[in-house]
RNA sequence: GGCGCGUUCGUCUAGUGGCUUAGGACGCCGCCCUCUCAAGGCGGAGAUCACGGGUUCGAAUCCCGUACGCGCUACCA
């Protein structure tokens, strides 16, 4: 097949928020594209109107846009196959519909939903082996069919399964997936109110779009069938099917609402990096076949490939995610991670203070290999954006001994003269009382950490004090020596 | 119930008949590094490859059956 000629698409329908499930599935077929310098294209499936939801299709695009995917074709950008609003194509599918029903491919219905009702509960009461429409408006004369349309009688149009046939989906993933038309129910192509359902609505538009490769979820394998038979009755090529494995919970369910969150927007509110997301679900199902987990898009994209998709659902393990995170965090440059920080500072209780950027980009390399979201440093590390209002208890009791107060004080006298000091001024007055006095470094350390930032871990020594300045850190260190003695002093007693 | 798909450490996975005492990663545990916490390095525990039959000199890998899980079974997608 001419490369030039791969199109994809990921055809969501906006009701309400996209499914993690959603990324990976747009995801793969944006790599796909990607990977074979083919075109990806975003259609909105909004063709259930009870489903609508307001600013579905914003928020859709915004959580699309916002991990990296592009798209080449869709409502935003355009492109030579619009509408890419299904609602908008109406009249396509009707025309559609109409050959097909013209051809016997397809017929009227006027059943009642009561009926359809009543011929389930009839099927299952006596347990027929499967529950289908009984084709009864199938043998409804002309006459009575134009009787009815004239009368603007409630119908639909279904599909004419022929019953007996075999028909074969040749799936990229699970290779060749036999069924039997005698277990395929007559469709509804076009519903009551004109709007044509999934089934009719997706192949029209797969056709029309000269879509290649469909590229989906495994809900879609048991419907398959259905259109290969739309696709034969049309006479038109069949696109080649990947059916992709499910994402699940951990306890194996396909994966909801009820058991996390399921939404892109949710992990990007909870400060998820969109690399770690888009890193994680990338492996969710797929693999290059050798031992590499870190991955940027680029990567993905040279190495992505339909035949190394798996079958199985995977469970969607939040500590690997995690675990990502904090690796797309130790590998960025300071300067990506800045604005990243200013955002969650700006949600903060810090908001209204200033911190210049040279002074965040210094706490971010500080803490950069500490944590798994950057919104961690505001939390783990609050003592970079103010002083500390209380001293860690356990980490007193551990680390203020009796010289503490005498040593601390003699470190606060000789940086109190110190101009301008640099990080290694610091590191060189503190190991010259040290050895002075003939005790270990963390003697001093340790009641200096505590004075600084009133917990007992963060970054190296030096770096916490260059990074706080002599000014902030002589006002902290004062601060400590008038409570921590007395903090010290009441926990012995206990 | 019917139809379809799936099943390798807790989880994500490598593996396409001999290279496998089934490899890697996350998580867990230990050691090293070290001013703390991390990060990093090293190591450990953890899978009778769902089960039962075959085929074969040889099977996680091929075939059959069973079990279990999941999906679909809407005028939802």
């Amino acid at each position: 097949m001419d490369e030039n000629n791969i199109r994809v698409r990921f055809a969501p329908s906006p009701t309400g928020y996209l499914h993690v499930g959603g990324l990976r599935t747009a995801l793969y077929n944006y790599l796909f594209a990607k990977h074979n310098n083919g075109k990806i294209v975003l259609r909105i499936e909004d063709t259930d109107r009870n489903r609508y939801v307001e600013g579905a299709v914003e928020n859709l695009i915004d959580s699309l846009s916002w991990a990296g995917i592009k798209f080449d074709e869709g409502p935003v950008q355009g492109g030579n196959f619009g509408p890419y609003y299904q609602s908008e194509r109406l009249t396509i599918y009707r025309e559609h519909v109409n050959k097909l029903i013209n051809d016997g491919k397809a017929y009227y219905c006027f059943c009642t939903p009561e009926r359809l009702k009543n011929l389930r509960e009839e099927q299952q009461r006596l347990k027929l082996p499967q529950a289908k429409y009984d084709k009864h408006c199938l043998h409804l004369s002309p006459q009575e069919i134009n009787k009815n349309l004239e009368t603007k009688k409630s119908h639909v149009v279904r599909l004419n399964v022929k019953p007996g046939e075999k028909v074969f989906v040749h799936d990229v993933v699970r290779g060749k997936v036999e069924f039997n038309t005698d277990n395929i129910d007559d469709q509804i192509l076009l519903k009551s109110d004109g709007f044509p359902t999934y089934h009719l609505a997706n192949v029209v538009d797969d056709h029309l779009m000269k879509i290649s490769h469909v590229i989906r979820g495994e809900e879609w394998l048991s419907s398959t069938p259905k259109h290969i038979l739309l696709y034969n009755y049309f006479n038109w090529n069949l696109p080649v099917f990947a059916h992709l494995p499910l994402l699940l919970n951990p306890d194996k369910s396909k994966l909801s609402k009820r058991q996390g969150d399921v939404a892109v927007e949710d992990y990007r509110a909870k400060g998820y990096l969109k690399e770690a997301l888009i890193n994680f679900v990338a492996l969710l199902g797929w693999n290059a076949g050798d031992d590499k987990e870190f991955y940027e898009m680029d990567e993905l994209i040279e190495k992505f490939t339909l035949e190394r998709v798996n079958k199985a659902g995977a469970v969607f393990n939040i500590e690997k995610l995690n675990w990502l995170n904090g690796e797309h965090i130790r590998r960025k440059s300071v300067d990506e991670l800045l604005p990243v920080l200013k955002n969650e500072l700006s949600k903060s209780k810090f908001k209204g203070k200033q911190f210049s950027d040279n002074y965040l980009k210094l706490v971010l390399k500080s803490m950069q290999e500490r944590i798994t979201f950057i919104k961690d440093i505001i939390t783990n590390s609050s003592y970079f954006f103010e002083p500390p209002s209380s001293y860690d208890e356990k980490t007193v009791k551990k680390r203020w001994k009796d010289d503490s107060e005498i040593l601390l004080s003699k470190f606060l006298n000789e940086i109190e003269g110190l101009e301008n000091p640099s990080k290694e001024d610091f590191e060189i007055t503190l190991k010259s009382i040290v050895e002075k006095e003939n005790v270990g470094l963390g003697r001093l350390i340790h009641p200096l950490r505590l004075a600084l930032s009133g917990v007992g871990q963060g970054p190296g020594i030096f770096d916490l004090i260059f990074i706080l300045g002599k000014e902030e850190s002589v006002s902290r260190i004062k601060t400590a020596l008038k409570t921590i003695p007395g903090i010290s002093k009441s926990l012995k007693n206990n």
